[in-house]
DNA sequence: TATTGTTATACTCTATAACTATA
DNA sequence: TATAGTTATAGAGTATAACAATA
């Protein structure tokens, strides 16, 4: 271990870190596919939860409707998903998963949990807890308010600084 | 506390919960300033460690020279950087902050700081440090070779189901 | 011959605004 | 009047490929 003492400083850079890594290590997922980062979270989104309206879609991606519109269209496109007429809203169109859509979310799903045994599959039950506690706190502190004043009060480039 | 035994899979779960609102977090600080999440890297990344070559840049954010040419355009007419010309090497570009895009590197840096005491500054030394090992034993086994294995094990639709 | 950066072209994600069909 | 989804248009990030200048 190289120091006993760490600062504030260094956690938040292994969070960053930590957030890069798993990011890199995500999009590396989908160099392998044929799918996008956008497409993909539309997939895995219908296999936990089932068909959604696009407007559902919509709330949980945090994107416009058009864009849905869009990436909608590419999956249709594929193959993976299927616009379904609402039940009760002909308004409104259901976000279908295929059969293919079906199978790339379960073994998106078990690729998630052998993720997770791999991560922290040699942890024991305490390290375990500690571990969960960590990423609970930092959870919270990040989603205090307070979080909020912090990050805008830190930035340039609203007004440039001349005159 | 809800439960006391947590699963591997609880764990990845609070994970990707805490990649996505830091990931959102910081877009949310974009959205306040000018910058857009690439351009925002690129004047970090000359704040932190001094001029760059675009081939050091292109490096660093992992995307192709192309791409940086299109990036350093924009921050040059945004006044935050220059193109410099390298000491040594004709072929090569400095790519500088100015003024302005050094106050920019320099009021992210106190922010980080803040944002850094805001969210472990409460822990005393045995939590901070427990937080930290967990962070970097997740470090540790994303960069493990048979991580990647694990990732891309799990892809369909290199090739679609059908003949 | 290899490297640095550029021009040319194309795809994806995203947004705003105006529109249609339905509630 | 409000909502679900679409068309139209535009900006930003990214990539590949071909090219110029330099090493």
């Amino acid at each position: 271990m190289k120091s006993l003492h760490y600062s504030v400083d260094d956690a938040l850079e292994r969070l960053f870190e930590v957030t890069g890594v798993l990011t890199d290590a995500m999009s590396h997922v989908l160099d392998a596919s044929t799918l996008t980062p956008a497409r993909a979270e539309i997939i895995w989104r219908i296999g936990r939860q089932g068909p959604m309206t696009q407007r559902q879609l919509s709330a949980a991606l945090r994107c416009t409707p058009r864009n849905v519109t869009g990436l909608v269209d590419a999956l249709e496109g594929m193959g993976l998903v299927t616009r379904e007429p609402h039940p009760t809203d002909r308004r409104a169109t259901l976000v279908t998963l295929t059969d293919q859509g079906g199978e790339t979310a379960r073994d998106w799903g078990a690729g998630y949990r052998q993720l997770a045994r791999h991560l922290f599959g040699d942890l024991d039950a305490g390290a375990l807890a500690s571990a969960i506690a960590a990423l609970e706190h930092i959870l919270e502190r990040l989603r205090d308010p307070a979080a909020d004043r912090i990050r805008t009060d830190n930035v340039v480039g609203r007004e440039p600084s001349g005159p």
